[in-house]
DNA sequence: GCGTCCAGGTCTACC
DNA sequence: GGTAGACCTGGACGC
């Protein structure tokens, strides 16, 4: 347990569009940072790493979509200097999604018949990120070949048991464990703990990856060409086509056997007979309808899909 | 109760 | 360069 009792208040000014609520919490239960953060109301309580170190954080919004605004509460262990604080709060707003225009996507989403359903359903949700790859690519190796029941089983036990513990402000919050935590467990202690089977070594070879080797942060990806930053995720273990796609900063079209379910039936008015066969089919037709967008597209149409359904009246599934 | 299949992919050996 | 098969685990299903 890390006790983090330094704290710093400031406000963030995002980008409006920006709907805290749709934002921080979204419909679809995809957390913010992390699985056990805690939310009531108007408020948000989670932790993550700003460069590199332990963070809690209390966001509240006292704005609207249209004129938004964060009031955020910072804790750390000890005090940082002033240039680390500027750099943790640059991160931090960033993270949030703060500083993305989201305008561009609103334009083409408008004329489309698919997504400008979803844009009136979620408007001023952003898309948020964390500070370093890991727990998407944690998130995505414990997502491979299995059902969500037991990726979330998975998810909870490697963070409970690994993951650090932040305590601030009256609330202890457990964190994804760092790729330096992971480095000191066996692959078999991993598989026995957590039951992770094979994924287990990819998880903890991945970890030995970014330690021994380092590896760009989301922000200095987020500086390369797309796929110039998906052929260096693409070297990681056990990150392949689909997982690189959830990692990308740059975002991608992570088409899986669910996902091509949904999107199949959007795009073609049916499931596809062989939902893994026809990934590839339904992948390149969702880059050539969106473009540089896709993945927003993807991320919008998965918060949304029960009102879809509804409103397109097909049956899309869910979990 | 037991055997088989398969689930929100990736890797490797083989051709 | 393309592709079949293995890979942990546990729930669903048929018998």
């Amino acid at each position: 347990m890390t006790k983090l009792s330094c704290s710093f208040n400031y406000d963030i000014r995002p980008v409006a569009p920006y709907s805290f609520g749709l934002t921080v919490r979204k419909p679809a239960g995809w957390s913010l940072f992390t699985p056990f953060e805690v939310y009531d109301k108007r408020t948000v309580w989670t932790a993550t790493h700003l460069q590199g170190v332990l963070a809690g954080l209390k966001l509240s919004s006292t704005g609207t979509t249209g004129k938004p605004r964060i009031v955020a509460k910072l804790f750390l262990r000890i005090p940082p200097g002033q240039v680390l604080l500027g750099r943790m709060k640059k991160e931090l707003g960033h993270n949030l999604g703060a500083d993305e225009d989201i305008s561009s996507f609103y334009r083409l989403a408008r004329k489309d018949s698919i997504l400008k359903h979803t844009v009136d359903d979620l408007y001023g949700m952003h898309n948020t990120e964390s500070s370093t790859i890991f727990p998407d690519a944690l998130l995505a190796i414990l997502l491979q070949m299995t059902t969500m029941k037991r990726s979330n089983e998975m998810m909870s036990c490697l963070i409970g048991k690994y993951g650090e513990m932040a305590e601030f402000d009256g609330k202890r919050i457990r964190v994804w464990p760092t790729p330096e935590r992971m480095v000191r467990h066996s692959a078999a202690e991993l598989a026995r703990a957590c039951k992770l089977g094979y994924r287990a070594k990819h998880v903890v070879n991945l970890a030995r990856t970014l330690v021994k080797e380092g590896f760009p942060t989301t922000e200095e990806l987020e500086a390369l060409p797309p796929e110039g930053a998906k052929a260096l995720l693409l070297e990681l273990p056990g990150i392949g086509d689909y997982s690189a796609d959830i990692v990308n900063p740059h975002g991608g079209f992570p088409i899986d056997v669910w996902s091509a379910d949904i999107f199949g039936k959007l795009f073609y008015g049916r499931e596809p007979r062989n939902g893994r066969a026809s990934i590839e089919r339904i992948k390149k037709e969702g880059m050539r309808r969106w473009g540089k967008w896709s993945w927003m597209a993807f991320f919008y149409t998965v918060q949304d899909l029960d009102s879809l359904s509804r409103k397109l009246e097909t049956k899309l599934r869910i979990t």
